[in-house]
DNA sequence: TATTGTTATACTCTATAACTATA
DNA sequence: TATAGTTATAGAGTATAACAATA
């Protein structure tokens, strides 16, 4: 991730992309990523791991496609993902009996357990963010958040 | 970059991550950026090209380390940038004759002509941002994010 | 001793094609 | 024929250590 900081560098003051909403909101992605990466190390996971852990939880049985279509990330790229968190011992991976191509994911006891106390240091990185945005209208920031997220999708 | 869609998707709603400020700024970030890579694509420019170029053209002269600082892009990770963009004739790198460890960069002939075209498709890019915006507040967006952009910077 | 630029290198994340087994 | 998972692989972007030249 990039370490992006504005040091009130006058250079890029100069060149006018220091204002530019989508620098800005690389600055500030940037920083928040950089935050929750720091939130989840002590338990180990980074952030596709614990929101990939996430999504077993609260669907319990669902197949790996269905979180690398939730988070973006491709086939591929998930059988590494869900290796790491089953050798672990994390979660599960049991043949679907209905459809033999899939698995049915699950929490283990240690996942939910050590999901329990990341959730409880996720809370933390909630409200730093909270926090750092003061009195800001987060309801209204969440909105436009939503709708630049629709930019290319057509969604 | 990720190519996070939501897609309505059910597992990510029912897991809680979907609502959250994180993953919608991310959400947020990964259009906005898509968008910008292919507004760029046609001048064969990435990102850290274009922005690279601006600064350069705004403070001509600079070293190429004050670019990094700017941009957050550490010191062996601009020499391939900057020698991209040389060997493409446009920026030139003449040592500093006051401090011979450095050099300073100007943009070419060539450079200048390509970014004002590639600055005409910039300008459609943030155009697209704010119809996407709508009647949002803008101006709140921006404090907010520029909020955020200072969280763990201390800054 | 510190700074600028450089080389080499490694790690993460992402992307594509092709394969298997199942349906 | 289509889908779920897999393998191999390639490309960005980023990170650190060590070096040369210069200050």
């Amino acid at each position: 991730m990039v370490n992006i900081e504005m040091h009130g560098s006058s250079a890029i003051e100069n060149s006018g992309i220091g204002g530019q909403l989508g620098f800005l909101l690389r600055q500030a992605q940037a920083a928040v990523w950089q935050d929750l990466i720091a939130t989840l190390a002590p338990f180990d996971l980074r952030p596709a791991q614990y929101a990939a852990l996430r999504i077993v939880r609260a669907s319990p049985g669902c197949k790996q496609q269905e979180i690398g279509d939730a988070l973006g990330i491709q086939r591929p790229n998930m059988v590494r993902l869900v290796d790491d968190l089953r050798a672990r011992g994390l979660l599960t991976t049991v043949r679907n009996p209905a459809d033999r191509r899939s698995y049915a994911l699950e929490l283990t006891a240690a996942g939910t357990e050590l999901m329990a106390r990341a959730d409880r240091a996720h809370d933390g990185h909630e409200a730093r963010l909270a926090a750092c945005l003061g009195d800001a209208d987060t309801v209204a920031l969440n909105g436009a958040l939503r709708q630049l997220g629709r930019l290319g999708g057509g969604g």
